[in-house]
DNA sequence: TTATCATGCAACCAGAAGGTTGCTCGAAAA
DNA sequence: TTTTCGAGCAACCTTCTGGTTGCATGATAA
């Protein structure tokens, strides 16, 4: 089943991210592409965990695993972290100009 | 008590950031400051519900909440999300080196 | 061919998340 | 001084999450 996400926004993205361990997985894989038990020495949880979470990173899109052989190896899938990068400047943004807005406010107000 | 979040990992900014409502709520937030049953109107949950989330959210450090009369008013934290920012910034540049070697690796296998 | 190794699948479990309702309470408005 | 309005607290419920274990299976190595 291809297409899992609807592109629409960047909610899943973020809450892929949001996990310590997941982070590290990440990490690990901007080294270069790792087998699930390549992943999961050190990790300190069991392979089921890993695989666990390397489903949920993929289903953000930001991972993308293919079998070669006995084993499945992952790799980072870029689009998804520009497009999430992307939203968070973006938001960014729109604070930047809420908060001059705000700033400008209090100083009318003391005026 | 002040003070929560530990500022060494932007993962739990990050999971503040994956729930759609949480988006939203920021999102209106960064058109000026609301108090709650501002906040709830229209928002498709109880008052109840959008005060879990703002919890949440000033978990992470991203918005801020203060008592005026009768209501309690939330505004944007501004240094979190700049924070998550760069982190998203650094990984992504991470992965572009990750990227970069993988492909020279692969062209190299090919010659 | 027989072990062994790397995975996948399913069941299970505890705890966290997301939401609701009901009740109480202090501030503001009538 | 009464209402009324905005919130807080606590209890409860259901679903999702993160983790585990046990077993089955296809590739590889001996």
């Amino acid at each position: 089943m291809p297409q899992r996400r609807r592109s629409g926004t960047p909610a899943p993205v973020f809450a892929a991210l949001g996990d310590e361990i997941r982070l590290r997985l990440l990490a690990r894989l901007s080294q270069g592409p790792l087998s699930i038990s390549g992943l999961t020495a050190g990790s300190g949880i069991t392979r089921q965990g890993v695989t666990k979470h390397l489903r949920v990173l993929a289903g953000a899109g930001l991972v993308r695993g293919s079998r070669r052989g006995k084993e499945s190896v992952w790799q980072l899938e870029r689009r998804r972290l520009e497009e999430a990068r992307r939203s968070l400047e973006q938001i960014s943004r729109q604070w930047d100009v809420s908060l001059a807005k705000l700033k400008l406010f209090v100083e009318q107000e003391d005026s």
